[in-house]
DNA sequence: TTAAAACAATGTTTTACAGCACAAAAATAC
DNA sequence: GTATTTTTGTGCTGTAAAACATTGTTTTAA
């Protein structure tokens, strides 16, 4: 039952660069195993404990990577766009998930075994040097983020999370509002504070001009002064 | 000019299990390019923003990757033990090295070209699967990492670092105390408190029974307590 | 079309922890 | 073996940010 939107959809291997290395028999191999799913708005995609089965590739929409710490408070780990690959790190460190993943507007993902990418990598090396690209890239954003997050103030850790939304998600048709609508509480969530602190830190930089804010939509105004409090802060 | 000792020593190829996996050829290949280098202790062995040029094997001593922060505030990312590798995740990430890494002891390191391990991966695809794990792995302590420097307090903070450091470098012959002998500075920076609060909450921890400490020294007496700590602090 | 959640905003209280300052002890240098 | 630096230990103070409380606002559901 495929509808007409996914049947203009461009097989997994076409819509991602990131299986341009591999030879038609692979292609192929991967397409025949490959399934696309889709997620409602807030649907759990994987929980930490479980065992991982499946590669995510992100068509559309939103995800969340995220943990549950001390006394249920949530931290999000990172943030995935469409084109991005995830749920595979567990798999290659034979470990359960150690996170969780939620979509955070509704999503859809192709499903790919790990199985499957397993034995493509074996039998195409430039795949595997792509995952150990990846997987050193994602460990030195962590790195940087244990010491952002640990190190920084309130100020400075919200400017720095709004600077990554907007390199991440970029901006909206009128060039200016960040493409992505977290909630106060998600981006408290990321921030590593409370939603009281991100509400309140939000209509500081608003009345000092660093940015606009309409309900979900945020513009960055002065994007040199928010710069200086990420780093200072 | 190789000393008595070094004579002794294993090639890099034996040493080092994860090289198993090699040909002959590829064996000779590694040995012929790896050179032993000694370094004293607290003797600074890469720099935040150098290019990395070699991987770097571990053969004696401890070593500490590490982050400056905020206003000079250090944070140890992690530490190294002997027949740990490291230096590598930023040459495959394309960067310049985002951490900084020092011997906390006089140590030594087998150093490998990156060029050489590249080579060796793109034509061994056990080698390429054996990065990946370790960088996947590597990657979920991080992530369980963020969430303990900044959800946990400082009591469960230090209570981790200790079991951590048990973990990792073992005890000695006497079977209790740990084999690392941080300073209580390094302690801190690792479990990102203040040196004060490390040393105080040292002290308490003695007071409760559930450590020993003499000097630089460290028991754990009762480790179902400190892992309790650990959990709920 | 009203009820009920969920979300946003702001003010108040509490507390965990950083940031000193200073003293003692130990390691290192001279 | 004395001097000097580094490390360790302790107490006090200030403050950033959590925790709590209250009210207003928007979205969802019934």
């Amino acid at each position: 039952m495929v509808t007409y939107s996914e049947k203009q959809l461009k097989p997994i291997d076409e819509f991602c660069p990131m299986w341009e290395v591999l030879t038609q028999e692979e292609r192929f191999y991967l397409r025949e195993n490959t399934k696309l799913q889709h997620f409602r708005k807030n649907e759990v995609i994987y929980c930490e404990g479980e065992t991982p089965k499946f590669m995510m590739c992100l068509v559309t929409g939103k995800v969340k990577i995220y943990k549950d710490g001390v006394g249920g408070r949530s931290q999000i780990i990172r943030l995935i766009k469409p084109v991005d690959i995830f749920g595979y790190r567990a798999f290659f460190a034979k470990e359960p998930y150690l996170t969780s993943a939620s979509t955070i507007e509704s999503s859809s993902a192709y499903l790919v075994p790990m199985q499957v990418v397993e034995q493509i990598i074996q039998s195409n090396n430039k795949l595997a040097l792509y995952f150990i690209q990846s997987l050193a890239s994602d460990l030195g954003v962590d790195d940087a983020r244990i010491v952002s997050l640990t190190q920084k103030h309130v100020r400075g850790r919200l400017a720095e999370s709004l600077i990554m939304l907007r390199d991440n998600y970029g901006v909206e048709s009128d060039g200016k509002t960040i493409n992505s609508h977290l909630s106060r509480e998600d981006l408290a969530n990321y921030s590593n504070m409370t939603t009281s602190n991100a509400i309140r830190t939000l209509s500081n930089f608003v009345s000092e001009g660093v940015i606009a804010v309409s309900g979900r939509n945020i513009q960055i105004l002065d994007e040199e002064q928010l710069r200086k409090i990420s780093k200072i802060g």
